[in-house]
This record gives structure tokens, C-alpha cells and sequence, in this order.
DNA sequence: CTGGGGAGGGGGCCC
DNA sequence: AGGGCCCCCTCCCCA
């Protein structure tokens, strides 16, 4: 099974397709300098938001999310907080700025009624000493005292998906803050590997090479469709003709142009 | 219309 | 905990 299918997907059919018009709108680098990522901010500094919902701990309502940047070198070794390192990329100006003041020891063990600063502690603490698992029906916030959900669940403030980890969060919301900045164009990405794909369309890179041909390819992903054109039986199939195609696209765009009407 | 390349997005796993 | 990477998906564009 993909694992990428393992989370729901509340956009089957749209996906945030970040092109620079929209780009422009979610960050705020200068495009002469292109110094960093800069991120929406001051306005939503809570965008992450701990939002479980089962009743066993407690935390106030704002999360930081920790960002790390891929942009050249400007960023000084910010100063951990209590909250393990956490704390933003660009020295609290991106999104979910944490305010160390008010997340002190804000998750709560209801076993034995000791606090940690951040859920991991808390995590280690409840498998350490209750053998309970680190998350799971032992989370609430105070803010949002959900009835009994037999999941934890961290929303995004920037948009409604929820997550079942922290962690998980805190790699969307990367999504929404596009802390890489590209030095070359100023275009920004959610994750530091997307950014070195970008820049190869940059520099012309391309190390991914076909076995079969002469071509190579800046994404991997791209060469696997590619190799796909190689095979005499393409990955994906029509339910109703077993026509085969190398790409889902392209089963798709079979079946809306009549193999397949229903579908 | 079809096939394919280019580019970029997402979540999960591993280290 | 976070970075790196994997795998998969999707859209745009062009031949």
C-alpha cells in the first residue's frame, strides 16, 4: 500500500498547487536578495495548534512549529527553547511563533499529574513510567476540551486538515510557511530536498539516467515514469479495456474520454 | 487526442 | 526531533 494513501486526503481533486502567483501570497521574500524565507507571520502566530482530543493532558493552545530553512546561510543557530529546539528558523518570523512564557510544562500526564514543557517528554515520560503509548487517548488541550475522541488530533490553523502526530503537523505546516527559498529565483518550497530539485532546473542537473535510453532526469519520480515508456505493460490499467498506460494521468484521461464512462 | 517530459506537492519511513 | 529520502500523485505544457 502507498504510503502516502495512509493519511486521509481532504483535496482528492485539488491539490495546493503552489505556483508563484500563489506563492506570492503566502510568503514575503524580498526578490532582489532573496535573504530568507519569509514566512506569513506576526498575524498568525499560532498556526500550529496542539488540538487533541481525549481528555488526559492539558496544554495551552498554541505549538510552535520549528521550521528549518535551507536558505543561505543567514540564519543564526537560533537559541533552543524549552520546547527541544522548536524554535523558528527565521527567529520567530514565520508562522507559530512559540511564546516560551506560555508553553512552559503545558502537557500534562493525568497519571501522576507531573508536567512537561513538550509532548515528546511527556511522550517518554508515559512510556516510561505508566507504559502507556506517547500518544493516543491521553491528549487534550485545555483550550479545546473536545468530548472523548478516541484520537488525538493536531489541526492546522492554516487550513482544516488535522493530523494524528505532531510531527505530521509540523511537516504540513511547512506547506503553508515555505521556509527554502531558491537564491537563484526566489521561489520557495516546503522542504529542503524540493528546493534542490528546483535548483537543478537551475543548473541543468540531471542524475537521474534511464538504463534503457540515453535521457536522464532531474526528479527521480520522473525517471520512474519515464521508465515506464519502457515497459511493454504499463503500470496502470483500464478496468474495462486492460489498456495500459505508464501514467495514472494518462488512465485517467482514458476513462473520461469514454472507455470507462462511469468512472 | 494521446503520450510523455518537467516541475512540484504530500505523507511516511529511516537514520 | 529533524533532516534526508522514498514513493506516489498531479498539473502544465508540448510534440
Amino acid at each position: 500500500m502507498p504510503r502516502s494513501f495512509l493519511v486521509k486526503k481532504y483535496f482528492s481533486n485539488k491539490k495546493p498547487y503552489y505556483r508563484e502567483s500563489q506563492l506570492e501570497s503566502q510568503t514575503a521574500f524580498v526578490p532582489e536578495s532573496f535573504p530568507l524565507a519569509e514566512l506569513p507571520t506576526q498575524n498568525n502566530a499560532s498556526a500550529l495548534t496542539c488540538h487533541p482530543s481525549s481528555p488526559f493532558f492539558t496544554s495551552s493552545d498554541a505549538l510552535p512549529a520549528p521550521l528549518s530553512p535551507i536558505t543561505p546561510a543567514s540564519l543564526p543557530p537560533s537559541p533552543s527553547s524549552s520546547f527541544g529546539g522548536e524554535e523558528e528558523e527565521d527567529g520567530g518570523r514565520t508562522s507559530d511563533p512559540p511564546s516560551p512564557e506560555v508553553i512552559q510544562n503545558i502537557f500534562h500526564c493525568l497519571h501522576c499529574s507531573k508536567s512537561y514543557g513538550s509532548l515528546s517528554a511527556l511522550s517518554h515520560h508515559q512510556l516510561s513510567s505508566h507504559q502507556l503509548p506517547p500518544s493516543g487517548p491521553l491528549l487534550q488541550t485545555a483550550s479545546v476540551p473536545s468530548e472523548e475522541s478516541p484520537r488525538p488530533a493536531f489541526h492546522c490553523k492554516h487550513c482544516s486538515k488535522e493530523y494524528t502526530s505532531l510531527g505530521a503537523l509540523k511537516m504540513h505546516i511547512r506547506s503553508h510557511t515555505l521556509p527554502c527559498v531558491c537564491p537563484t529565483c526566489g521561489k520557495a518550497f516546503s522542504r529542503p530536498w524540493l528546493l534542490r530539485g528546483h535548483i537543478r532546473t537551475h543548473t541543468g542537473e540531471r542524475p537521474f539516467a534511464c538504463q534503457h535510453c540515453s535521457r536522464a532526469f532531474a526528479d527521480r519520480s520522473n525517471l520512474r515514469a519515464h521508465l515506464q515508456t519502457h515497459s511493454e505493460v504499463k503500470k496502470y490499467q483500464c478496468g474495462s479495456c486492460s489498456r495500459t498506460f505508464s501514467r495514472m494521468s494518462l488512465l485517467h484521461k482514458h476513462n473520461s474520454s469514454g472507455c470507462c464512462p462511469s468512472s
